[in-house]
RNA sequence: GGGCCUGUAGUCGAGAGGUUAAGACGCCACCCUGACAUGGUGGAGAUCCCAGGUUCGAAUCCUGGCAGGCCCACCA
């Protein structure tokens, strides 16, 4: 019904090409980079149209309002989609030139999505993290914090998928039920539990819980290893669990992650027990997988008697989410950002940002106070923007690029200026979280053009997800600080997820995913728009509600017929006398405007649409239309002001939340667009007083006629009136209502 | 186990110390009244999760429960 009216917008829009004055003020929004995977989800929805309300509502008050997109194209997703369509053996460059090709044709059609939901984009200033000139710019800040020591390499425990052979990050980890066995081992004054039987040779120690008295006496002293005859200390901790098999455990390094918590808490020796493919090391199984040397030693541990009981039971096991395989903790050289370190000066810094809603800041307080080590930022990948520097194998060193873009495949020869062997340029590649940690200086053009930089930095705000708090807001409130010594944006507002319909989180498997695209098929974009403003409050989860949407197309048509009627009564005006009710609804549509414009303030965009929503329907359809209707017979130029000034004004508002619509609307009366906020005011709180009064004595009139079964429009002959009513109103009440006589 | 969020008609939700506790969906009845039947008008429907407390006054503030959700950790 109303396409031809989103294309025609969509056409002026997306065509016309932005232009900013350098003299003036400028704005800067940091709006998140999707990953590219070629179609919008609800989610994204929600969150481009709380940027598109924010960007669109400050440039009606007057500001230049910078906003670009991005794209957020490397990663784990992408190569395994080109892995399932090419398989795993393609060389690296043919592999990362389909990934590239592939992630384009995603972006196209996003950023079709994106235009069809009128978003006022400059696609002017689009950045992909793909390209060599963004990559140049993320290895550029990367040797920047090199150079600041906050960048290093090290032998670190890492998690280890010894199927894949590569690290992964925590975020690839999921959980899988699996059948295990609980041995009560011997270590002859202790009794020990454990599942994991081959990594006996890696315990470095037996943990007790310090106010068990079963093992009280024993604490601080040795114990000793069946098989390997080695002796290890016993020590206290809170962690253990009194009520798990024996109430001993062996530690080892690494049977799993609450082992690397002892081992550093107690500062224990590290025993390699794995190899990267997954065999046993250091140990008399050296070369078995892990299974056969569980079964291997198992059969020993029971020959010499040292097996006292064995229990099954199922157990969560975390796998590798691509190859189902458990995952090992192992020592790897990886890259680091020391954000450990600066826990409370980063803490003090977000501070200095505006958090909305502000229990939001707690979340990343939470999870830098629980910070475990260091931001790993290398990955095994090949879709990834490459590390930029050389290793040298021999002496440990690190050298950076001395050009950029950086690539291991192209790089040039170096030689190691402390030891003079031959450097290995890094073939690993960043994480993801890399590239996007630098968005709100991309968006600031901080490697391009320093005084456009200078002019918009901190950026305005940042939209992000609740859920990515930790990782992308955090990341890039660490990156920025230490590359610009600043905060990256005054104000950060936070969205939830969109739940199906009935409160479960939208999966393919479950069936219950509501797409975009299925929506605007029965619904307006403007509908859509205004379902993610009705949708609540801020960092909420929120089911997908058909009722809002109903609701907001059955407004639109609405907002429509009710601009027909004025459009049709509309001719030039010269005596503008404003009735009673005029005032009314004038007084009514600056005290709204005052409201919309403090919900706007703190984006409350539901409080917002809503009292839009209100004011239009039901007191301006419901009553003030209804009120305007006999007029036109007599003086009615007051009306004609009246209803014209309410369509102006409330038209600007709307536009935020329906821009399709609204600027028709306003264009049809008008003839030209909307181009600024409200500045209206009026003030008549005698007439508020009297008119409600008023329109209470219309719904008496309206229940008399219904419960008699009259229609709206039967004349009565005589009304007794029960309140006060002014002269005016009287007349009013009497052509309204199609009333003869008041008594 | 830790942290955070949320409990208001059948459903969704506004309200943030004083209102007859908005509005929507659904339900019932009437009305094609000069834009709109994708409409209009009216009606029924709420011990505001529970128990204490602060206050002249609590849905609203405090304390303690109970219930649900999210994130994190998690037994070797």
């Amino acid at each position: 019904m109303f396409e031809d009216i989103e294309i025609k917008w969509q056409k002026i829009w997306n065509e016309r090409k932005k232009t900013y004055d350098l003299n003036k003020p400028i704005i800067a929004i940091d709006t998140p980079p999707p990953f590219t995977s070629g179609t919008l989800h609800m989610g994204h929805i929600l969150s481009y149209s709380y940027i598109d309300f924010i960007a669109r509502y400050l440039m009606l008050k007057g500001n230049q309002v910078f906003y670009p997109q991005g794209w957020d194209a490397q990663g784990f997703p992408t190569e395994m989609k080109i892995e399932a369509k090419y398989g795993r053996d393609l060389p690296r460059e043919e592999f990362r030139q389909r990934c590239i090709q592939w992630s384009y044709e995603m972006i196209d059609k996003m950023k079709e999505q994106m235009k069809r939901m009128g978003y006022m984009i400059d696609w002017g200033h689009e950045y992909i993290t793909m390209v060599p000139e963004y990559h140049e710019k993320v290895q550029k800040s990367i040797i920047e914090m090199w150079r600041q020591g906050e960048i290093y390499r090290d032998n670190h425990p890492v998690l280890w998928c010894p199927h894949c052979r590569s690290a992964i990050a925590k975020a690839e980890l999921e959980d899988k039920e699996m059948d295990s066995v609980l041995y009560d081992i011997n270590f002859g004054n202790v009794t020990i539990s454990t599942t994991r039987p081959e990594l006996l040779h890696a315990c470095v120690a037996i943990a007790v819980h310090p106010d068990d008295p079963r093992y009280k006496s024993i604490i601080g002293k040795n114990a000793k290893l069946p098989i390997y005859d080695r002796e290890v200390k016993i020590i206290a901790d809170q962690d253990v669990s009194r009520d798990f098999g024996t109430g001993a455990v062996m530690i080892c390094t690494y049977g799993d992650y609450q082992d690397l918590i002892w081992q550093k808490r107690h500062n224990l020796e590290v025993i390699e027990a794995i190899d990267k493919e997954g065999r046993l090391k250091n140990s008399k199984y050296d070369g078995m997988t892990i299974d056969k040397a569980r079964e291997a030693i198992v059969k020993d541990l029971k020959s010499i008697g040292a097996i006292e009981r064995e229990r099954h039971y199922k157990k969560i096991v975390k796998v590798h989410d691509r190859c189902k395989n458990p995952v090992e903790l192992m020592y790897s050289y990886e890259w680091f950002a020391s954000l450990k370190k600066h826990k409370d000066e980063l803490i003090d810094i977000a501070k200095m940002i505006n958090w909305y809603p502000e229990f939001g800041i707690y979340h990343y307080i939470d999870w830098l106070n629980n910070l475990d080590w260091d931001w790993i930022i290398s990955r095994d990948r090949i879709f990834g923007t490459p590390i930029p520097f050389y290793v040298c194998e021999y002496c440990n060193n690190i050298e950076p690029a001395d050009e950029l873009p950086f690539y291991p495949e192209k790089a040039k020869p170096k030689m190691c200026k402390q030891c003079g062997n031959q450097m290995k340029p890094e073939i690993k590649v960043l994480d993801v979280w890399v590239d996007s940690s630098i968005t709100p200086l991309i968006v600031s053009k901080y490697y391009e053009n320093i005084d456009f930089h200078n002019k918009v930095f901190p950026n305005f705000i940042r939209i992000q997800g609740l859920e990515i708090v930790r990782t992308w807001a955090l990341y890039t409130i660490y990156r920025v600080w230490k590359l610009t010594g600043q905060i990256p944006w005054k104000n950060i507002l936070l969205n939830g997820n969109v739940l199906a319909p009935d409160g479960k989180k939208m999966s393919k498997s479950l069936g219950n995913v509501i797409s975009p695209d299925d929506l605007l098929k029965e619904y307006p974009v403007d509908a859509l728009r205004q379902w993610a403003a009705m949708s609540g409050a801020l960092a909420k989860d929120r089911p997908f509600s058909y009722e809002d949407i109903k609701y907001a197309k059955a407004f639109l048509i609405k907002y429509w017929n009710a601009s027909k009627y004025v459009l049709s009564k509309l001719k030039p005006v010269t005596d503008v006398k404003l009735r009673k009710v005029d005032r009314w609804i004038l007084h009514r549509l600056s005290e709204l405007i005052e409201k919309v414009q403090k919900s706007m303030d703190n984006y409350q965009f539901r409080e917002a649409i809503v009292s839009l929503q209100q004011f239009y329907w039901n007191e301006f359809c419901d009553y003030y239309l209804e009120y305007t209707k006999w007029r036109f017979n007599n003086e009615v130029d007051g009306a004609i002001y009246t209803l014209k000034k309410v369509q102006e004004e409330f038209s600007k508002m709307f536009s935020i939340f329906a821009p399709h619509l609204a600027y028709e609307v306003y264009w049809q009366i008008f003839g030209k667009e909307i181009e600024d906020w409200p500045n209206f005011k009026f003030s008549d709180p005698e007439a508020v007083k009297q008119v409600e009064i008023f329109n209470q004595e219309v719904s008496k009139v309206r229940t008399y006629k219904i419960s008699n079964r009259l229609s709206m429009k039967a004349e009565l002959d005589k009304w007794k009136l029960e309140t006060n009513l002014d002269p005016e109103l009287k007349e009013e009440l009497k052509q309204v209502m199609h009333i003869k006589e008041l008594i």
